[in-house]
DNA sequence: TGCCAGGCCCTCTTTAGGGCCTT
């Protein structure tokens, strides 16, 4: 449950990794857009009348190599392997990431939200065990909230379930194909999924922002998807609060 | 290290099983 009953700002978040949660993966990529409730509330339309991806808005995205081999599956998907990160020099999810994203996230009035579409079982953990293997963490005070059941329970209080109405998914893409009549934009790379997180969020907003109350939980609730293993001891006592 | 998930939802359900959703 919310420790607030208001966040300020809600980060968009995806994470492309080396696997699905069987097989401990790591991040490979990671995309955030930072949204501040006022353009979530007052959302823009061109003049055909169609939601627009709001006009102020902080990016991010930073591509990394995982020391861990991607499985073949999500090497497909993603596009990223650990040759082509490797030949462009990146370096893993290090202390220059977390500062990076310190930086990022200082720049938001608090409290910040994060969004992701199945977020409580995959990016969120996952992200929590990358923090705890460099012995950091996200700001204290720090919500989250997953479009996936959030939808879902919308549509069910609703008695509208987009599955049992429609025969479609609640995956992201399907979520964007249904509500824009659309085919996903640039689907699994990160920035592309966070573009249809935001707008099917925008497509809703009223309601999810409504609903933040009972769907949002704290931070802290979040379990890491698995222990990690500390291979950096030089950047255990950097932390986001520091 | 691990070599592989797991919580949630739906229904031909509840004494269960199958599919979704994330890479």
């Amino acid at each position: 449950m919310a420790e607030s009953s208001r966040c300020e700002t809600f980060v968009f978040l995806d994470l492309e990794a080396t696997g699905l949660p069987n097989a401990y993966p790591e991040i490979a990529e990671i995309s955030l857009f930072a949204i501040h409730r006022f353009s979530l509330e007052h959302p823009e339309r061109d003049e055909s009348g169609a939601l627009q991806l709001p006009r102020v808005l902080d990016k991010l995205t930073l591509c990394m190599c995982p020391e861990r081999h991607f499985t073949p599956k999500a090497s497909e998907i993603t596009g990223l392997n650990n040759q082509n990160l490797t030949n462009n020099h990146k370096p893993g999810f290090d202390s220059t990431v977390i500062k990076t994203l310190q930086q990022f996230l200082k720049r938001q009035e608090s409290p910040i939200c994060l969004v992701a579409h199945n977020g409580f079982d995959y990016d969120f953990p996952l992200l929590r065990t990358e923090l705890q293997r460099l012995g950091t963490d996200m700001p204290e005070g720090t919500l989250c909230l997953d479009t996936l059941p959030a939808l879902r329970g919308l549509d069910k209080a609703h008695h509208h379930s987009t599955r049992a109405s429609h025969g479609k998914s609640y995956s992201l893409g399907n979520l964007y194909r249904q509500y824009f009549n659309d085919e996903p934009k640039a689907a699994d790379l990160a920035e592309g999924d966070v573009y249809m997180l935001v707008m099917v969020f925008l497509h809703r907003a009223p309601e999810l922002l409504q609903c933040f109350d009972d769907e949002a939980q704290s931070w802290d609730d979040i379990q890491p998807m698995y222990t990690p293993t500390t291979r950096r001891p030089s950047t255990l006592l950097w932390t986001l609060l520091s």
